[in-house]
Formats: structure tokens, sequence, C-alpha cells
DNA sequence: TGCCCGCTTGGCAGTGACTGCCAAGCGGGC
DNA sequence: GCCCGCTTGGCAGTCACTGCCAAGCGGGCA
């Protein structure tokens, strides 16, 4: 739970090749078939475990494909607050998001993922829900790099900050996607940003 | 289907009645049980209707509370698509929210609906799925507004225009549901934008 | 007036995601 | 060899949602 990495113990690992598993013929099967005409049943069987288990790694069969989002939610927020304080709340943010582009595996597999998302609309929903909750988790940090404001509306003000460069980011997804991935990532949120901030 | 105001035939008036019955007696069940807590076979019954038909006139759960996002999508495209030529993009857009703004009813149900809505995370996920559809419905309209780009690069920077402009209200709508209601909700929206391209 | 046609409605049975409950297995400590 | 805790699997149930078909209702037409 805490900040200290707990090295990985048997159980762990043991646990993650189980979720890996489940993930790989997850994957496999909607690439085949498409995301709504794979069942659970289906993927629970052909990975070789219970329906009943299958439900106990992944609370629902959207978090198959966006759960990895949950722990990646707090290396952002350690990553904002630990940006030196003369930066500013958009610089805090953008050195996020790069610790994050980097600590994805292959960038294959999340090309993979990330257009299975952004093609799939209830799977972008619980996507923009999850990303939501990252909003509200650097929110303070964000905060408190603003300048300070006069009335109630600091709140607002780095809400929308927040929001913002969100929004840049899907954008800049969006278009990387759509380009088979060949496009680069952190190009694309710059001119993303350039066009909002210019 | 066109744009021409087809004025409503007694046959559609009977169905908004219909429409309104069923909308009336679900908000007043989620307000007293929570969203969650209120099946469709309940509200079906206390709206003295079949379950069958309620399916028929709101396609899904969440549809009862956000359904009406469908038909202002298309007057959010036209009055952005109306502004004239000299106005910006950021301007077009603000036209249009102000439009949308004034098409709302009574402002005490649409604060209801929107608390409701902010308060409800599925609920949140299903707006905003709807609210991307927005941005494709303004996007043309966005990027024949962009100065020219050189590159592939327009689409991007018109999609970060108009995902800010939505990340804004939607700040603004936030911090507007949490004031319960008494903040101006143009007021914070300025603001929230101030804040992005001060 | 009586008939017919189209549309709406309701019931029914089914699917698919998800949950609670309980019994069986399995591993490690003693 | 035994016991204890944790994981697993199966079962039955709930809830949103769908397709199908039969019944009702209203309006047009002879």
């Amino acid at each position: 739970m805490g900040t200290t990495a707990t090295q990985p113990s048997l159980w762990d690992r043991s646990r993650q090749a189980v979720v890996a598993s489940i993930f790989d013929t997850a994957m496999r099967l909607f690439a085949e078939q498409g995301y709504e005409a794979t069942t659970i049943a289906q993927i629970a069987k052909e990975a070789g475990i219970s329906q009943r288990s299958l439900f106990r790694y992944f609370g629902t069969k959207e978090d198959i494909v966006c759960g990895e989002q949950e722990e990646l939610g707090e290396l952002l927020r350690a990553t904002v607050e630990a940006q030196p304080a003369a930066a500013t709340a958009w610089e805090a943010l953008r050195a996020g998001f790069e610790v994050l582009m980097e600590a994805h595996g292959e960038p294959g597999k999340l090309l993979e993922i990330t257009t299975l998302i952004f093609d799939t609309p209830p799977l972008r929903a619980r996507y923009t829900q999850k990303r939501l909750r990252w909003q509200e988790l650097v929110q303070p940090a964000v905060t408190a790099r603003m300048p300070a404001g006069e009335g109630p509306l600091p709140q607002v003000r780095a809400a929308a900050v927040t929001a913002t460069v969100f929004a840049c980011v899907d954008a800049a997804t969006e278009a990387w996607v759509r380009s088979g991935g060949s496009a680069d990532l952190a190009t694309l949120y710059d001119e993303a940003l350039a066009a909002v901030r210019g």
C-alpha cells in the first residue's frame, strides 16, 4: 500500500502470471471477434479458469482492458508532486505524462490496447472515468502551483488547467491511434497544447 | 430529421407526455433511494407502464437521465456553424454553449439532473461519452476556424481546442454543482478558460 | 356501421455481466 | 499426519437489456 516498493513475493508473481494469462487470452479473442461479441464465459474457458475466479482478478469485463490504469495513477501523482517548486503546473503535468509514457512496457502492446479502447465506446467511457480519477489525484499538486487567486475561484482554475492537459493528452492520443502509432505522441501533445495556449 | 422545425403532431405530444411521466417517476425514485438501488422494474411499475415499453422510450437506464443530450447536440452544432466567419473558434464555441444554457427549461431541474450525473460515476461516464459525440459534431466547424496549419496537424489542433473548451465547461459545471447552483455558470466558464489561456 | 391495417403495447423467455454463498482443495506450519 | 487459512469452483440469483409474438387500439375506407 505504501510508497516503499515491497519487492514482489512469490505469491504476487503467481498472481501476476494468472492476470497476464487472462489478459492475453482476452486480447486475442477481442481481436478475433470484437469486444462485445466475446463473452466472459469464453475468456474463462480458454484461459482455463472458472468464471467466478476471473471476476476475482478483474472486477469487470472492462477492467481486463483498462485495469492497469489503477496503479499508474499513483505514479502520476507522485511524479507531479516531485517536480521542483519552480515548475509551473503545465510543466509539472507534462513531466508526469512523460514518466507515464515510459512506464508502459512494449509500445506495440500499448498501441493495441489504446486502439481497442478508442474504438470501443463502452471501453472509452470506462477509460475516461478512470482518467477522471487521475485528475482528482493530481488536483492538489496543481492547485499548489497556481498563481494565488482572489476568490473561491482557484479551485476552478486548477481544475480547468488539469482538465485541459488531460484533454490535450486525449486529443494527442487519438491522433496517435489514428496514425497507427507512427506519429510521436509527445510531439502531438506539444502541438495540441500550443494550439490551446498560443 | 431536417433543420426545419416540423411542429409537434398530436402523436409527438402524447409521446412526450409518456416520456415526461417516466422521467419524473425515475427522478423521484433516484432521489429517494439512489440511482443504483432503483430498478427498471420499479420505475416501470410506478409509472404504470410495462418494462418492455419503458425500454422503447429509453434505450438504457442511463438514458432516462442523460437522454435529452441527443437533440441538444444538433442545436450546438448548428449554433457554432452559424457564427460569423470573423469569430474565432473560441468565440464560436462559447456562443454555442450560451445557447445551450438557455435551451434548458427550468434551471432548478437542470441542477437536479446535473448533480445526479456528477454524483453517479456510471452516469457521468455515459454523459462524457455523449459529450464526446458533441465534440465530433462541432469538429468540422472548429477546424474551419483554425489558422491554416502546415502539416497534418490542424486536425490535432482543432481537436485540442474543442476538447479544451469542453474540459473547461466540465470544470465550470462541476464547480457550479458543488456550489449548489448558486454560482454563475458563465462566469465560472470564463474564469476557467482564462486560467488556461492566460 | 363494420372491417381492415398499421402501429403500439405487454408478456415471455432468453442472454450476459456480475454477486453471495458454501463446499472442496491445497499449501505451509506445527 | 493434522490443522488452518486462503484460493478456487460451482450454483443460484439479480438486473439490465433484447427478440419474438400475440393482443389491443385507432383511424381510414367501403
